[in-house]
DNA sequence: CGATGATTTGAACGGTCTCAACCCAAGTGG
DNA sequence: CCACTTGGGTTGAGACCGTTCAAATCATCG
């Protein structure tokens, strides 16, 4: 977690490394050594809470991984409103647009607790990719996945409602995961809102209206009870 | 649907092959003995306007490059409406999903006129990936670039008013190709209305507005006169 | 305990959708 | 050549959803 020295050579670290990368599914297949030899181009770096990992426009061509913490993702629109696109946890990677194509990046990450990240460069990377083809076949059933999400996300702010945006996320929040009745939001309000595309004050209806439905249960510390799925599948 | 003579073998019209994947991107780098190992595996399938190439819930795992015409590639919400994600002009390729993941895609592939496709198999795909490592680099690049354009639609329909993503989708549509200052929308009204996530009446009044506030000249056969660049980024 | 930020609630405004009518262009069949 | 159909496009009026702004409450933390 709190990474003292941060910005050293793998060599220096290499247990905190090996844990962080063997956790990550795109390297998970790899024999060990083929593993130490990208460790051994790995950097770690550690941030507080609220530090910015990198920005839009100063194009950072490193992949990060998350080692411990909780990175947001967020974009920042023309009219200057910010848009959370996802929330990194450990074993989450990030940095694939300046990776893999030469365009800039548009979005930015940011320590949303204490965080460590484990930073691969972007030639020494493609020198892997390379060297061992089947780390390019995970990146790429990882992107596709990522991309089928998005294009979702895309349809549903096109042609839902906020309401029914909420509903889904919530169940889809059971989904994965909590296999109770009872989830908890891992970020507060506002970045739901943001997540969205909506406002705090419209969740904050949306959620009270609801549970007025009897759909769900809102508890304390974020936590909500779902009650009746068929129902939040219908609104 | 009616493929009178889909499913052949890629023996029987070779030389089209070569033109199409030649067309494309991801393999243009690649040696013409490569080349042609790849289209020995490749089958070319044609579609009438209309017909549907691949469902949302049959799962074909092929690589669909176009060869000639024009593919529509849309998602349908919960609620049954269709959003329009992106179109494919020649050389532009689809079924990624299926591809690289075992998830199931969630997107419908029509015909928008006669139209020419290559098939390559996921299994044959694969294996070419592992074989030569580079084209795995420009399906990288290609898919980050994909991430990105996805994300960044999401971003404006969650922050951006109607009025601001036609006003961003005419410039863009400058941007690319058109280096003239009129711009022919690709699609009908109907589906740009889809694919910005509003209705036709909308997309009707709205370019009515740009017109009115000088900004704009409508012009017949879906042509868009664009006169001030800058007024249009402020809308 | 005070300060800061998150959350809730209320009221008013505004954007967009919906529904319905109408127009227009391109076919189609008599 | 003309009625008729069909589908996209336009226009208008009203309803509705969600935002905005403001104020009050709650929570968390030093």
């Amino acid at each position: 977690m709190e990474n003292k020295e941060s910005q050293q050579a793998c060599n220096h670290t290499i247990g905190s490394h090996k844990s962080c990368i063997s956790l990550v599914p795109i390297f998970n297949h790899l024999e060990s050594e083929q593993m130490d030899e990208i460790l051994m181009t790995a950097q770690s770096v550690s941030y507080k809470k609220g530090e910015i990992i990198y920005q839009a426009d100063n194009q950072s061509t490193s992949l990060y991984i998350v080692n411990s913490g909780k990175v947001r993702i967020f974009r920042l629109s023309e009219s200057g409103k910010e848009q959370l696109v996802r929330i990194l946890n450990p074993g989450d990677f990030t940095g694939e647009y300046a990776l893999f194509s030469e365009s800039t990046h548009e979005s930015f990450a940011e320590a949303m607790v204490d965080t460590a990240v484990c930073m691969i460069n972007r030639t020494d990377l493609q020198a892997f990719l390379l060297k061992y083809p089947s780390i390019s076949l995970k990146i790429l059933a990882e992107f596709s996945t990522r991309l089928e999400q998005s294009e979702k996300q895309s349809t549903w702010f096109a042609t839902e409602k906020v309401e029914t945006r909420i509903a889904h996320y919530l169940i889809e929040g059971l989904a994965g995961g909590n296999h109770s009745e009872v989830l908890e939001l891992p970020m507060s309000k506002k970045d739901l809102a943001s997540y969205l595309g909506t406002t705090p004050e419209t969740i904050s209806r949306k959620l009270a209206d609801l549970e007025a439905q009897g759909l769900i249960k809102l508890k304390p510390h974020k936590k909500i009870e779902i009650i009746d799925v068929e129902g939040l599948l219908l609104v």
